[in-house]
DNA sequence: CAAAAAGATTAGGCATGGCTAAATTTTGGA
DNA sequence: TCCAAAATTTAGCCATGCCTAATCTTTTTG
């Protein structure tokens, strides 16, 4: 489910390939959408999202990266095992639901990849606030919000380095030599490569 | 979702007016039920659930009573708000999933409602440990774990009255007049009906 | 104990949704 | 510009799942 939001028109094999089906399903599909309003479609020029299929796909948005921040920060689930779950719960229709569990979780207004959450109104909290890991200063302390990457080797290997959503740091030093990052973490110093530095998002303090 | 556990055998019709559907289509669940060895089906005999399919209707009904209990416990639902919800959360196919949040929630034995949540082999608390407030002994304090009636305006009633989940009391008399008991909670007494305390359901300490 | 009533199943129809293959439109290179 | 290749849609097929109506079995009752 990614119809590209911004008014891009997708193409019928393209989503045929994401939805591991035919292209002469994706025109199925295309007729009930666009018998429900949910897209403008012409046949051999493409759909498009309305007002109304936006709507409905920030929602979706709003209650998969709601879940997926449930099952990370509350039920402990690894960032990359979480998407699969996320799809399925993401179609229990309830709204009371999504708004408790949104209070629940504190109103957060990022994913654990660092993507924004729309709030119930559908509107975006601005990723601005967040920066780039390799871009914080040498002295400033930082809480990590996100990712950039979402490969399974990224996201395992951030497992296995300890590095989770909110993880606090400082950092201690830049190595030229490499670009790799020194920073302080409860107290101990490890060291992030230059690679691993430029796919974290954090908020600095 | 609801053959009985214990060897009954399902009437086709009592089963079509339950899922609003037609008996006809019944026997057509029949066959592919039976086809997948979680029934076991004799035309004009009824239909009986076989082990597998006994181990399966525990396992639905494990994911919803936890569900309901993650939404009255940690959401703020009302007991009766959540039966709907929780039937489309439990069809949400990870065992992950379902671990994870039965430790998140303590490893609850019983779910709002006072019924038995099975654990991840199957295995069924016993009631046992849990008696009706009506019993309770003058003195003794107890915390309420379940309700018997899961009707509307009980369960309405009850949050009228603040009483939920885990409420802890002790009773401080009993009222040979009309059977009604007069409870102390958080230091305050307060009298329930001998109607109310004959549906509740609590652990003595 | 037989006949009527009640309950369950089968037969056949209709809508849905996916597929393949054929037809159509668009695209891109000579 | 024009034609071949690529992309898309349409046509038609099949499986599913539910429905109604008809048939069959079981139960109830006189």
């Amino acid at each position: 489910m990614s119809f590209e939001l911004r008014g891009a028109k997708a193409s019928t094999s393209a989503i045929s390939d994401k939805l591991s089906t035919r292209p002469a399903s994706v025109t199925g599909m295309f007729r009930v959408l666009a018998d429900s309003d949910l897209i403008e479609y012409m046949p051999y020029k493409g759909a498009k999202l309305t007002i109304k299929g936006r709507d409905e796909a920030i929602s979706l948005m709003r209650k998969h990266r709601l879940w997926e921040t449930f099952m990370v920060e509350k039920l402990g689930f690894g960032w990359d095992e979480v998407h699969d779950v996320a799809e399925q719960l993401e179609h229990v229709d309830s709204l009371k639901l999504i708004s408790k569990l949104d209070a629940f979780l504190g109103f957060p207004r990022f994913d654990p990849h660092g993507d924004p959450i729309p709030d119930s109104q559908g509107v975006f909290s601005d990723r601005s606030t967040l920066v780039g890991v390799s871009e914080i200063a040498l002295g400033k302390t930082a809480s990590i919000r996100g990712v950039l990457s979402s490969s399974d080797s990224f996201l395992k290997h951030l497992d296995d380095l300890g590095i989770q959503l909110g993880l606090i740091f400082t950092v201690v030093k830049v190595f030229e030599y490499d670009g790799s990052f020194q920073v302080n973490v409860g107290g101990e110093d490890v060291v992030w490569s230059k690679k691993l530095v430029e796919q974290l998002l954090a908020e600095v303090k």
